[in-house]
DNA sequence: TATGAATGAGGGTTCATTCAT
DNA sequence: CATGAATGAACCCTCATTCAT
C-alpha cells in the first residue's frame, strides 16, 4: 500500500505504455530496450526488474490489452440484459469491431501479434493468459451458449477467425471494401455459421 | 546460357533454399546472413550480389513459394475441365488445403509472413508480387467467376480470409478440431458465402 | 550479548557460509553479491553492513578456514604430548593432509586462493591474518623447533611448499599417484629436508 | 603466403602480446576486451575472429609462453651434450629458474595461471597443450631418464612441484630467502629425491 | 564475379553500490 | 539495523556491410 508500492506500479505502467507506443510505431524489431527506458524515463537496469526481455513485455501487453477488449464487451453485453444467443454473439462481435475501429493502433498491435490464430489465444491457453477474470469470462460465455449450440467452441473458432482476419484490412485500408460495407456480408455469413451449429 | 550463367543460378538457388530452411527452422530474427552463407557454402560478399538483405530474400521466397501453390491449383483446375463456378472455387480451395496439409513447413512459412491479410497479398498488390504469370492467373480467375458472382473480389476476400485463418491451427495442431473435421463446416460456410454473392 | 547481538552474528555467519558454498561451487568470478544475499536470505544492503565486497568476504573465509585447520593440528599435537621435533613436524603435516583428504571442498578452496605461495600466507603476513591465536600458534611452533633446527623458517617454507603443492593433485585426482602412494616419497623427502637443517 | 595471410598473423600476434601485457599488469579480471583491442589497435569484432573470449586468449598465451620456456631449456640441454641423468635434471631446472629470474613478469603470469599443479599441466594433458613439439619433447625427456629412474613421472612431479612453488616467492620477494640462498637447499633436496628414485 | 577479413555501431544484460523508507 | 528498488556504468558479443584482393 505504501508509497514504494505505488511507485513500483507507476514504473511498471510507464514501461508498459511506452513499450506499446514504440512497438506500434516502430515495430518490435526496431525497438531497443534502450529506446523503451529512455522514453519511459527510467534507468536501463530498471527494465529488468519488471520484465525478462522485450518479448516478455510484448506478450504481457498483448494479454492485457486484448483481455480488456473482450472483457468490456462481455460486461456491456450483460448490462444490456440480452438473453438470445444469436443476439449475444452479434452484440459481442459488434462491440469489439466498434472498439477496434476507434482504436486502430490497438487493432494493428493485436493483429501483428496474433496473426492467424486469433482464437487459439482467446479460447484455449489459460496458461498463456494468466488473467483469471478474462479466462473465466470466456469460459462462462462458451458454456452459456452451449445450451443451444452443438459445438460452441468450434463455432466460436470459425466466427472469430473469419471476423478477425477480414476486418483488419477493411478497417485499416478500406480494402477490399470499408468496414461498413463489409459488415452486412460478414453478419450474414456469421448468421449462417450459427445456423449450422444450432440444434433443431 | 554458358557455364557461368548456370553457376550463378546455382548460387542464387542455393541461397534461396538455405534461407528457407533456416527461416522456417530458427525464424528470420534468429537467422543471420552469416548463417545463410555458411550453410549455402558461399562467401559473405556473394550474398549481396544477389539480395539486398535478409528481408529481401524472405519476400522473394514468399512470392515464389505461394505463387507456385496457387498457380498449380489453377493449372490442375483447368486440366479437370471444370466449368461450374462453385465447383471451381471448391476445387481450388481443396487443392491448396491438400498441398498445405502435406507441406506443413510451407504452411508455417506462409502463415508467419502473411499473418492476417492473406488475401491482400493474393488479390491486390501486383507491385509486391512482381510475378506476371501468377498475377494474371489470379486476375483471370476473378474475371472468370465475375459472370455469375456480383462482387467477386469481396467474395474471394471473405472466402480466403476464412479459409486461410481457420485451417492453420487445424492442420498444425488439430485444434480446435482436425482439418478433416473442420472441412465440412468450412465448406458449408463457403457455400453460404457463395450463395450471398450469387445473382438470382 | 542480547538477542540483537546474536541475530547479527547469525546474519554474518549465514553470509559467510553461503559465500563459501557459492565460491566453491561456481567460483568467485561467477558469484554475484545478489547470489550470496539471495541464498543467505538477507537483503542486499545488509551485505554491506558486514563486508566491503566479495573479495573481502573471500579473504575472511580463507583466513578463518585455514586457521582452524592449522590450529586444530597444533592442538592435537599438544594433546599427544609429542616432544621430538621430527615427530612434531610429521604429526602436523599428517594431520592436515588427513583433514584435507576428508574435506576436498576445503582443499580446493584453499588451493585456488593460495596458489603457489602457501607458506607466505602461513608464515609471514600477520597483517593479512589478523587472527592472533593462529599467528601466535605458528610463531610459537617455529620458535619451538628453532632449538634443534638451524633455519626453521626456511625449512618450514620448503616443507610446506613441497607438501602443499604435491598433495593437491594426488588427493583430488589421484594423479600422478594416490595420496597414499605419494606419502612414503613425500615423507622421505621431508625427512631429508629436516636432515639438511638439523645441526650436527 | 600472401599479404593477407601475413596480415592475419600480425593481428593475432598483436592481440596476444597486448593481452599478455594487460593481464600481467592489471590482472585478467580487470582487463576487458575493449582494453585489449584498443591497445592492440584493432576493432572489437576482430578479437572474436581469433579468440573465443579472454579466457581463451589467456590459455593460449599460457601454453605458448611456458612451452617456449621448457622447450628452450631442453634444446640447450641437448646442445650441451649432457649424458648423466642427474646432470640433465639439474641443467633443465637451473635453466628454467634462470629464465624466470630474468623474466619476472612471465613468472607471475605462469604462477597465477597454474597455481598449484604446475606439473599436471607440464606432464599430462597433451590435449590441453596441443603443441606437438613441446608435448613430444616432454615425453622424450621422461622416457630418456626412465632407464635409471624407477618412477620418472612421479619423481619429476615431486621435483617440479617443489621447485615451482618454492622459487616463486624467493625470486619475486626474496622471501623467506633470496633465490641464490634457496638454491643450495633446493638442489640438495632435489638430489635426495633423485636418490629415492634411483635404482640400486 | 567471388571472396572473407575487418569493421564498429548497436543491443542485451549484469551487477556493485546507494539511499529513502 | 535492515531493506530492496533503483541506478547506470561497464561489459560482452553479434552482425550487417564494406572493400582490397
Amino acid at each position: 500500500m505504501g508509497k514504494a508500492e505505488t511507485n513500483k506500479q507507476i514504473k511498471r505502467e510507464s514501461l508498459l505504455n511506452t513499450a506499446f507506443d514504440l512497438f506500434t510505431t516502430k515495430g518490435i524489431n526496431n525497438t531497443s530496450i534502450a529506446d523503451i527506458v529512455e522514453a519511459a524515463g527510467v534507468a536501463k537496469g530498471t527494465f529488468y526488474l519488471y520484465f525478462k526481455d522485450k518479448y516478455d513485455i510484448n506478450s504481457k501487453l498483448l494479454v492485457h490489452r486484448s483481455s480488456l477488449l473482450f472483457a468490456s464487451a462481455l460486461t456491456r453485453m450483460h448490462e444490456m440484459g440480452i438473453t438470445d444467443v444469436r443476439e449475444k454473439i452479434f452484440f459481442v462481435i459488434d462491440d469489439i469491431i466498434d472498439a477496434l475501429t476507434k482504436d486502430k493502433v490497438l487493432l494493428m498491435f493485436i493483429s501483428k501479434n496474433l496473426g492467424l490464430g486469433f482464437s487459439r489465444y482467446m479460447m484455449e491457453s489459460p496458461a498463456v493468459t494468466e488473467e483469471e477474470p478474462f479466462a473465466s469470462a470466456t469460459k462462462e460465455f462458451i458454456e452459456d451458449i452451449g445450451n443451444t449450440i452443438s459445438d460452441p467452441r468450434l463455432m466460436m473458432y470459425m466466427i472469430i477467425e473469419l471476423t478477425g482476419s477480414s476486418i483488419y484490412s477493411a478497417i485499416l485500408y478500406d480494402k477490399p471494401v470499408t468496414i461498413d460495407e463489409l459488415k452486412p456480408h460478414l453478419y450474414k455469413t456469421i448468421s449462417s455459421i450459427i445456423d449450422q451449429f444450432t440444434e433443431r
